[in-house]
This record gives structure tokens, C-alpha cells and sequence, in this order.
RNA sequence: CGGGGAGUGGCUCAGCCUGGUAGAGCACCUGGUUCGGGACCAGGGGGUCGUAGGUUCAAAUCCUAUCUCCCCGACCA
């Protein structure tokens, strides 16, 4: 049951997240500025939500926000060789200001690492100074040959972490504790979206850092989509920008950094993850609108008594937490309007009408089916559709969102199981990687790897932390290999 | 950035081949009847046909350039 102008998923997936994107209003392109997006207020509401949720879990962590400028000197990129690599063919250059060509070129930032390191080689004298644990919430431009809304964008928005300390360890306990307190917990548990959490091999590391943890999270196209990294960045960027400290015998020792960002990008992960083909489905936790409430009435005077009761039901729901909407416009019919809040995707409709005034009574509607609230014949619906009493119902509500948000996790996490293969040999992995994701034992080179690229347009998406043990043949080479790797098509 | 497709009211598109006063459906506005799963009738508003240049008495239509979007590839959060 596709709603009008969305295309089904199973027809083309591509143009159904365009249509997810436009239909539930999230983003406009900015046509005027190649593969740039403007953020609708529904789009941008999401990324607050995000915005929030992370913002906590990086305070609650010990972490400090700031804000470095938008510009870096050309020079700082070419400090760090790997970066500038990495970097160079992305960036966007600013040579002219105010009618002169500058002295120096400089960069949109890609990221800030180079910029940070500068100042944080100023503020860093002492083993006391450590460690040093900021972040920034920022735009970044990274020149993309092809845009696609939210998951890759010319401009988006971030936030990076950038933290100093004092030896290896410590910086790796940094760059692991943000993986799992932060990101994953908050993807997890806030966005519903289970995540596979790795290391990335050498291929696929960020341009300078050590060594770059990350999380994956599986589309509905059974595609991987990185939704966040870390980077244990090592001495790196610390000998380039002079990051050091003297350690308590008064030595001067080279800093240890890290560095981590999740984008805008966990939007099109959280459509592409939950969506249908009735539109965009959020879960509660991060829903900007959790509950949208549907009056109905034929004329002034029902109208008058279903608002009035529509009032005194949701009297007590803004105390308890809930973030409700009351649609009253009278213009468009009840059902017009329940088709418009299913694609905007919010979780649980609540209608009002004058036989649940009489009954005391209201309909409820969850965005996706839930085995206690079975589609209703009785409502001429094929939605599921539930009548219960007035009495009790923000409790109701509370815990019947608290159900969706599980069963969204749920669903995205067996429908990850579903579509995770098992390969044993180059053929399995080819055949696997075509609906899913395929776990296999891992012991080829870089080499190796970049030719299963070549040849079937999978990368490894990491090396899972959680590793099954034991040793194994690679499923490439033959040889002995002691880690299982996850190959997936990404995003 | 290479290959392919497309830009005409807010949306989906017709018109272009064969140049001659810009159309439809949906959406929007007004009024009325409706309203528990995308209402109906009547009236109305809205488009320098992506942009720039050229050909022509005359360009949405033909030519050139350019921008943007979509698909496929190489690059990436």
C-alpha cells in the first residue's frame, strides 16, 4: 500500500530515499550550490534531536565543546603526508578575499585536525594539561563527485572530537570509550539501529591516523553504511604540530591524540534503516513529534466538543514527557490526514471523535504493526488500529512507544541477522555480498583486498571487535587467518 | 570527473520531431456541501518554458555554451 508518489522500495531504493527525503519534507536541494542541501525545519529537527542526544553521552564522558574557524591555512593540511593525500582531492580553496588573491590559500576545513593540532601544540605544556578532551559541532566541505541527500552532501554538518593525552594507552581508551559510551550506545538505544562495531583495515583507516574504529549499520538494501568512526590518531598529528608535554621527571614527550565525528549523514542512516514504503518511520526516542493527535468532526458544534476533549486528554501529557502535536486543521479530511502523518513518519496517532467522546474511548494508531494492535476491520482500515479507554492513556502511550522503539531495534536487528552470510570461499562471499553482509575469515593483504574490490564493488566494512575466536581459513588466500572480517557494498 | 537520461506553475508531466498568442491532472485561494483511511461541486490565482548567447519576421520548439538534478562508474562521513 505505497502512498501517492512514493515509489516501493522493491522497484527501485534509490528513488525511494529521494522520495522519503521529499515526501516527508526533510530537505530541499539547494540547486543553487552543487550538492548542497538545504535543511527543511522536519530535516533539521531530526539532526537537533541527534544533535542532543549525542551532546549529552560527549559532556557526560568528560568532554569540553568549542569552536575552531572554518578556515585552515593551506600549509597546515600539507603537514601530516597521509593526510594531505587523503584529503587534497576533496577540498575547496579560497585564494581571493576582497577583490586581492591572498598570500595564502585557504581551505574549507574537511575536518579540523590540522587547525586544533596547531592551537592544542599552544595550550599543551604539562602532563597535568592532560588529557585534553574538547569537541566541536561544526560544518565541514568535502568536494563530492556524487551528492546524495544527507549521506553525501558537499557541505554537512558534524560534530569532531579532539582530545590529547599523555601515552598510547590512554588515547586508545579514549578512542574505544567514545565507540561504545557515545556512538554506538546512542545509535542503539536513542536511533534503533543495531551496529556492527570494528576496526578498519589499513584500506580504509582515515588518512593519518593509527588506526580508526568504527560502527556499520545495515540499509534495508542490505548495503553497509559507516555511522561513525574514531581514530586512535597516535603520534602522528602530534609531531607535526608539535603537540608535546613534560612527563613528571620534567622530559618533554610527544602527545598522544585522537579524533571521532559522526555527520548528518545518521539521517539518511535512519531512513534508509526503518523507512517503508508508507513513508519515513522515526523512532520514539528520537521523534521530534512522538504522538500527533487527530481530532475529528463534521461541523462547529462536534468540533467545539471533540477540542475541548481532545484538551482534557492531553492535559497530562507534556508533564510526562510526551512530545505531542494536534492536528486542527479543518480543511482536509481525517483520512488525508493520517496518510500525511505516515509519511512524516511519526510513531502513534491518537483520534478524537465524538464516538470516543460518548464511549470515552480514543482510536490509536502505531506508525508500524505491533503484535498486541491488530489491524481493525470495524475502522475500514487495514492499518493497525486499537480503541481503548481514555482512563490511564499517557501511561499507555508512554509505554506503547517505549514498545515501538524496541520493536524498531528489533526489526532492524533481524532483518541485519537475516542478511548476514557466512562465506567460505570467493564464491559464497560474491553471492553474499549481493543482499547483505558476509562474514568470513580474513588473512589477504591489502592487495588482496583491493582487487575483491575491484571485482565485486565490496569492501571489508571492519574487522569486528567481537571475533568468534579460534583460527580459520581465509576464504581468499587458503592461508591460516586468525580474524573474521565483515565485506559488505557501502554507502 | 567519464558514460547515459532529464530540466515547461508547488508536484507529475504533455507540447518540441514539422517554429506562429503556454496546456492537463494534482496542489493552492474563495464559497458551499462534506469529514472515523487520501471528499465533492462551482468559481479563481499562479509559469520571462534552467540560464546566457545565436539563427529567424517570429523560439518552449532549431543551433552553441553553461548550470542543476537523476541513474551507472571511479572518490568519500
Amino acid at each position: 500500500m505505497a502512498k501517492e508518489g512514493i515509489t516501493p522500495r522493491a522497484q527501485d531504493y534509490a528513488q525511494w530515499y529521494l522520495d522519503i527525503v521529499r515526501g516527508a519534507d526533510l530537505a530541499d536541494y539547494a540547486e543553487v550550490v552543487r550538492g548542497c542541501i538545504v535543511f527543511k525545519p522536519t530535516g533539521y529537527a531530526l539532526w537537533e534531536a541527534i544533535q542532543r542526544g549525542l551532546d549529552d553521552r560527549i559532556k557526560a564522558t568528560g568532554h569540553v565543546n568549542f569552536y575552531f574557524p572554518l578556515l585552515i591555512p593551506k600549509s597546515f593540511l600539507m603537514k601530516e603526508a597521509e593526510h594531505v593525500e587523503g584529503f587534497a582531492p576533496q577540498v575547496a580553496e579560497v585564494t581571493h578575499a576582497a577583490g586581492e588573491k591572498l598570500a595564502e590559500p585557504y581551505v574549507i576545513r574537511p575536518t579540523s585536525e590540522t587547525i586544533i593540532g596547531y592551537f592544542y601544540a599552544k595550550w599543551v605544556r604539562s602532563w597535568r594539561d592532560l588529557p585534553l578532551l574538547g569537541n566541536q559541532w561544526a560544518n565541514v566541505m568535502r568536494w563530492e563527485m556524487r551528492p546524495r541527500p544527507f549521506l553525501r552532501t558537499t557541505e554537512f554538518l558534524w560534530q569532531e572530537g579532539h582530545t590529547v593525552h599523555a601515552d598510547h594507552e590512554d588515547a586508545e581508551r579514549e578512542t574505544l570509550k567514545i565507540l561504545h559510551e557515545v556512538y554506538a550506545d546512542f545509535v542503539e538505544k536513542e536511533m534503533a539501529l543495531p551496529v556492527i562495531k570494528g576496526l578498519k583495515t589499513e584500506k580504509e583507516k582515515f588518512p593519518g591516523a593509527l588506526r580508526t574504529y568504527c560502527m556499520e549499520a545495515m540499509m534495508q538494501d542490505g548495503r553497509a553504511l559507516q555511522a561513525g568512526t574514531s581514530h586512535n590518531l597516535g603520534q602522528n598529528f602530534a609531531k607535526a604540530f608539535g603537540i608535546q608535554y613534560s612527563d613528571r621527571n620534567n622530559q618533554m614527550q610527544p602527545a598522544w591524540t585522537t579524533s571521532w565525528g559522526v555527520s548528518s549523514r545518521l539521517i539518511g542512516a535512519l531512513i534508509m534503516a526503518h523507512s517503508d514504503d508508507d513513508g519515513l518511520v522515526i523512532p520514539p526516542h528520537l521523534a521530534p513529534v512522538q504522538v500527533v493527535v487527530v481530532p475529528i468532526f463534521k461541523n462547529d458544534a462536534e468540533r467545539a466538543a471533540v477540542m475541548a476533549a481532545v484538551q482534557a486528554i492531553t492535559a497530562d501529557w507534556r508533564p510526562r514527557g510526551i512530545r505531542f502535536h494536534i492536528d486542527e486543521r479543518d480543511h482536509l479530511t481525517p483520512g488525508f490526514k493520517y496518510n500525511e502523518w505516515e509519511l512524516k513518519g511519526v510513531p502513534l496517532r491518537v483520534e478524537v471523535g465524538p464516538k470516543d467522546i460518548e464511549k470515552k474511548s480514543v482510536a490509536i494508531a502505531p506508525r508500524i504493526a505491533q503484535d498486541n494492535i491488530n489491524a481493525n476491520a470495524a475502522a475500514g482500515g487495514r492499518k493497525p488500529k486499537a480503541f481503548v479507554p481514555q482512563q490511564g492513556l499517557a501511561d499507555q502511550i508512554s509505554s506503547l512507544l517505549e514498545q515501538l522503539q524496541r520493536t524498531m531495534y528489533d526489526r532492524a536487528l533481524r532483518f541485519r541477522n537475516e542478511h548476514t552470510f557466512e562465506a567460505s570461499n570467493y564464491d559464497e562471499l560474491k553471492q553474499g555480498i549481493e543482499s547483505g553482509f558476509v562474514r568470513a575469515w580474513w588473512a589477504g593483504s591489502r592487495d588482496d583486498e583491493e582487487r575483491i574490490q575491484e571485482e565485486t564493488k565490496a569492501t571489508i566494512r571492519c574487522i569486528p571487535l567481537e571475533q568468534p575466536g579460534g583460527k580459520g581459513k581465509c576464504f581468499y588466500t587458503g592461508e591460516e587467518a586468525s580474524q573474521v572480517a565483515i565485506f559488505a557494498k557501502a554507502y
